[in-house]
DNA sequence: CATATAATGAGAATCGTTATCGATATGATG
DNA sequence: CATCATATCGATAACGATTCTCATTATATG
């Protein structure tokens, strides 16, 4: 996706959220659209540096998601990540490193994930669970610490 | 499985790992062994009061994880439950409510567990990653929020 | 029983995150 | 274009979860 077809989108869904795209929201939607899996807040200000101070990072990250446009990752003790939404970046699982800790997106594909979606359905319904949606979290080792 | 048969394989690998099975290090396996799902430290010290004063749960709960006997898991902002390992407890997957946060356990159902790891194995391969372990988290609501 | 060492517990320190509040930027209106 | 109402910003204080420190206590072993 362009970065302004993605610009697109956000920004209407801010507008309907009553909230404006600014500057350092537009910085943080870029730079998350550039990466290849979920980012902290201190991993994003490494990334953009002074860009957009900590306290609005944190502020806009918070905007975001409230908004829809970002989803929070859970996956390391004590930090939160955030990653596009799905419906802007597609639906994906992650691949969690036991060693580094490092989260990285993984395209869902569609033959697989057509049975996952059965699976998870059946297994939902069966605790009286109503299921809006499923993450799949592979554990291992990366290519860089196997 | 009994306490005492907990107790005798939680004893054993911790002797294994060179540290002792004090009284503490029981009563928290002993409360963890009976919720239905993974628990935080200020959970645990709510349920289990002054029996364990918060900085000897925390240290107990690290202890306790580094030789294998708890697993972390992180669905929740800011905080990390645990729960019983998976060669204590057996695989299973967990439900996640998104309005109360309640995390509960889904023991693995065999015929869809086969499914799931081949689908999952043949993912991780794909993207050239050496896997160790899978968790399914199912979003939604639980009984009470639904 | 003595001794070495592991574990404990109270409190301080740390870390990620959130709240506060005055300053600034922006869109609407005259 | 000037004014105004309000959204956003950014520095800093405050907060909650967790970890660290260190003196005390419990435990295994000789």
């Amino acid at each position: 996706m362009t970065n302004s077809t993605l610009d697109r989108q956000v920004e209407r869904r801010l507008a309907d959220a009553d909230v404006r795209y600014t500057k350092g929201r537009r910085a943080v939607i870029h730079t998350l659209s550039q990466m290849d899996g979920p980012r902290s807040a201190a991993e994003l200000h490494n990334i953009m540096g002074e860009v957009v101070p900590v306290s609005s990072l944190y502020r806009t990250l918070a905007v975001l998601e409230e908004a829809g446009v970002l989803a929070p990752h859970y996956s390391s003790p004590g930090l939160t990540r955030y990653e596009l939404a799905e419906w802007l970046s597609g639906h994906h699982h992650h691949l969690v490193c036991i060693d580094c800790g490092q989260v990285e997106d993984l395209p869902a594909d569609e033959a697989v994930e057509g049975q996952l979606r059965s699976l998870v359905s059946s297994v939902a319904k069966s605790a009286s669970f109503t299921e809006t949606n499923h993450a799949l979290e592979i554990e291992g080792r990366c290519a860089l610490c196997a």
